[in-house]
DNA sequence: ATTATTCCTACTTGTATAGTAGGAATGGTG
DNA sequence: CACCATTCCTACTATACAAGTAGGAATAAT
């Protein structure tokens, strides 16, 4: 897992906008997710071209979320900002048994973050005591 | 998970050396691992360090493995080359029902790496319907 | 027309990875 | 002892990617 910065502001503006009930400015996830103002926009056009947002422009214009928060996986989020890894790399063949191994290690972490929508981070949020944890992925 | 070309080379020597009965030059374990001959030299060193292997110099030279195979974790190799990363980062509030998540998926790849040894991956490649495979990490 | 906003391309800068260079230290062999 | 193969060590370079910035064009409401 490579949780960086960029897909960390990704899923955050993904959340503000799931919370929000309507239209909300770039600014305003800048502010509210502590996400520098120009990086924002940026990573707000990337999440648009992917079709997981909807936008307007002009005053009264902002973003919203192209499919309710209950089908968004974080799966969905994170695979546009970190792009399609390389598959694995076998290198020799002597250590080709650890392929195997990073494809389990691939498989569980895609499961659980395919199967994790926004709603249920917010859920897990609200009642503190987390609805996620409860979740079992195998 | 971060497999950079440095954990895939240690993981790919140390397991050229859990299958010699005797010490091996780093000449041999660069060619058969196809690790260039100087990075070798370099990574060897480093987990000659990190207590993982043991050494001698001169002609009839060579490296081993300071413990027997199965008492290697892939999880010992792994933590040497890439070293301690920073635990996670909460960013901002909003998002910090994240940080769970990302402890679930650290917590389980550490849990699994931590299970496997080298003689795990060694028997896999042999029968080569996989012994790991067989394993349950939870 | 004005203004607030999104949209777009390209640039800068910092950090990590991958690998290299040059040679010192050590130990076996004749 | 001289020689040579090997490990050992520090430091360097080159490339790629991540993080963030810059400047302004397009669009929509008023």
């Amino acid at each position: 897992m490579r949780i960086s910065a960029r897909t960390q502001y990704a899923l955050g503006a993904m959340l503000a906008l799931a919370v929000a009930d309507r239209p909300v400015h770039a600014e305003r996830i800048a502010v509210t997710q502590e996400i520098p103002r120009r990086f924002c926009d940026n990573i707000l056009l990337q999440l648009r071209r992917a079709g997981l947002i909807r936008s307007q422009r002009g005053p009264d214009g902002g973003y919203w979320l192209a499919r309710p928060a209950g089908q968004i996986a974080l799966a969905d989020v994170i695979r546009v900002t970190e792009g399609a890894e390389p598959p694995a790399r076998p290198f020799s063949p002597a250590a080709a048994p650890l392929a195997e191994i990073w494809d389990r290690l691939r498989s569980h972490e895609n499961a659980l973050l395919s199967e994790i929508t926004l709603a249920d981070v917010i859920a897990a949020g609200d009642s503190n005591d987390s609805a996620v944890a409860g979740r079992e992925v195998r």
